[in-house]
DNA sequence: CACCAGGCAAGTA
DNA sequence: TACTTGCATGGT
């Protein structure tokens, strides 16, 4: 019983992945690049975020150094399609501060702390709440560890595969618990919950007679 | 026109 | 602890 459980979050992964192929999450080139647009994507359509980012680039100012020493309001103007830009530009300049003040600025130096001190650090930041902080583990940092959001919430609890009420940590736990601990899978998994969230469950219009995970509720484990 | 998007923190009771 | 509200652009 407890074994078959544990299987089912795999033939979840198996259907998504079957419907939908490789995601290849997470669009950016860099780490630096891949962390600035977890802390912009914060409930904003990813669009906006490439858009926010390209200004960046354009601008010549994806580097660490350079961002930590731009005026706050003028990063804001850089990033102001992404949405809510005054306070992500406060957000991001917090961040690399921490980088600054606990790693002497080196992102590597953050990647290579533990799980344990690197998240705590991520978290202590205003601004990077866990969401933000694990998407910066697992994409940038290629950590196994599981991001949960708001489409992973949706998707399982609509299917009956979680409770509704599971928070953050319990559904972390949740996935973590039943699954190898391999980043690579973690990657590909939660890219493939926000494919099918945006496709067949969304939050007014769930298409659930086309979805790739009709009936997985009734399969029974 | 309304609604939504790969959240988070601060304020209130 | 458990709600509620502000933050804001751009696509559908």
């Amino acid at each position: 019983m407890q074994k078959e459980k544990k299987e089912s979050f795999l033939r979840v992964y198996d259907r998504l992945y079957d419907h939908f192929g490789p995601q290849k999450w997470w669009p950016g080139e860099t780490p630096l690049e891949v962390m600035i647009g977890a802390v912009l994507t914060q409930n904003t359509n990813w669009l906006n975020v490439e858009k926010a980012i390209l200004n960046l680039k354009d601008a010549g100012l994806l580097s660490f150094p350079l961002l930590l020493d731009l005026p706050l309001d003028t990063l804001a103007e850089y990033i102001r399609p992404s949405g809510y830009y005054n306070i992500k530009a406060k957000r991001l300049k917090n961040l690399l501060q921490m980088i600054e003040e606990q790693y002497g600025g080196e992102l590597e130096l953050l990647f290579a702390d533990s799980l344990e001190n690197s998240r705590i650090n991520l978290l202590s930041v205003r601004g990077v709440g866990q969401e933000t902080a694990d998407s910066i583990l697992l994409y940038a940092a290629s950590q196994p560890v599981f991001v949960i959001d708001t489409y992973t919430h949706r998707v399982f609890s609509r299917h009956g595969l979680v409770p509704e009420e599971s928070d953050y940590k319990t559904l972390q736990e949740e996935f973590q618990g039943r699954l190898p601990e391999d980043a690579l899978l973690f990657n590909e998994y939660h890219a493939l919950i926000v494919a099918v969230a945006k496709e067949f469950c969304k939050k007014k219009k769930p298409r659930c007679r086309e979805c790739p995970l009709q009936g997985v509720e009734e399969e029974r484990f």
